[in-house]
RNA sequence: GGUACCAUAGCUCAGUUGGUAGAGCAACGGACUGAAAAUCCGUGUGUCCCCGGUUCGAUUCCUGGUGGUACCA
């Protein structure tokens, strides 16, 4: 049987060489689970796998889409399967790695049927929000799917507003959609989460962001700016930028500022991947241990 | 050197007419099913600068230190 060998893992941990050294051992090809690293022009904000690197494993998945182009967990569950399918006439065992956990969950357990929300409608609805506040939103969901209404969290605009859509689009309450099937895969999936002590992720973090800035990524979010407007852009290490270009704040403020949210961020990633019970985890910091073996072990059949 | 003011959470500060204290930010914890590096929720972590004095009781009042700031020399 084929399998997705997923190596899921928060910023900084070091996914990237790891899987592409994995990914020659296997001589297999790599898919990006990374809702960030996916869009192009976002090269030194994102930390992408850079030109050497994308040389050693086919990749997939990284800066293929337009920053203006509307994408989702479901749309990468969609593409995501449809080449694992081609990937694995020819390769026993891909590699997947990634920190956008709700695409890894996507792929690995399936995600909800919900129509694709009209960008009209979506307008309509943020501008009502924008000029109304969330109540009268939040009134109308009651309407239409008072189930969800007790479920969904009522502070969070995103949410609400998310949950009125679909019930607008579909025509059903929002509720009777989300069955959470477990989705079977015709692959065996065998996750491995990458981590390392908190406090020598922060401090890799916190070095990475300089490195970054010493790469250009003021003129990479200059280049942009532009677009700040897209949610692709409403990103770590972009926005903070945009502050700054702003003149809201001090150029040494805002990469603080992007440290700080990059940590925030691995925490967000370390809280999520916790509570994965199908994990087994690595960490890269013990020297002890030959975690390329490790990993290669869990794989082969036996 | 003199005078005045200040010293409380990791930071900036509030407060207690004397009964051991609370905001913002940070930090930490959590939620999450078609925008997810997004969005949202929860939690106070403290020798109240130090030594004495007054008091049943001092972070609060008083003496003296120490450190800082301002002004005068």
């Amino acid at each position: 049987m084929n399998t997705l060998l997923v190596l899921p893992g928060p910023t900084g941990v070091g996914k990237t060489e790891w899987s592409i050294r994995i990914a020659e051992k296997l001589q297999c090809p790599i898919l990006s689970a990374d809702s960030r690293q996916i869009y192009r022009d976002m090269i030194i904000g994102t930390a992408a796998p850079d030109a050497a690197q994308l040389s050693r494993a086919p990749h997939f998945f990284v800066g293929t889409l337009a920053l203006d182009a509307y994408y989702s967990a479901s749309q990468y569950e969609e593409d995501a399967i449809a080449l694992l399918q081609n990937l694995f006439e020819k390769h026993p065992t891909v590699v997947m790695t990634g920190g956008s956990m709700l695409y890894i969950d996507a792929v690995c357990n399936g995600i909800d049927e919900i129509p694709t929300i009209d960008e009209d409608l979506r307008r309509q609805l943020n501008e009502r929000y924008r000029a109304e506040g969330l109540d009268p939103i939040r009134q109308e969901l009651k309407i239409l799917d008072p189930v969800f209404y007790h479920q969904v969290d009522l502070k969070n605009p995103k949410r609400v507003i998310h949950a009125l859509e679909i019930c607008l689009m579909s025509g059903k309450p929002y509720s009777s959609l989300r069955t959470h099937p477990r989705k079977e895969r015709p692959f065996r999936i065998v996750k491995i989460g990458l981590t390392r002590p908190r406090e020598e992720l922060y401090d890799r973090i916190n070095r990475r962001v300089d490195e970054m800035m010493a790469k250009g990524l003021l003129e990479e979010a200059r280049r942009l700016y532009p677009l700040k407007h897209l949610n692709s852009l409403n990103t770590v290490g972009y926005k903070e930028l945009f502050d700054y270009l702003d003149g809201n704040c001090t150029l040494d403020f805002a990469v603080e500022k992007i440290k700080q949210h990059s940590r925030n961020y691995a925490r967000k990633q370390l809280t999520w991947f916790k509570k994965d019970k199908n994990m087994q985890w690595i960490n890269l910091s013990d020297e002890s241990r030959d975690v390329e073996n490790e990993i290669l072990s869990e794989i082969r059949p036996d």
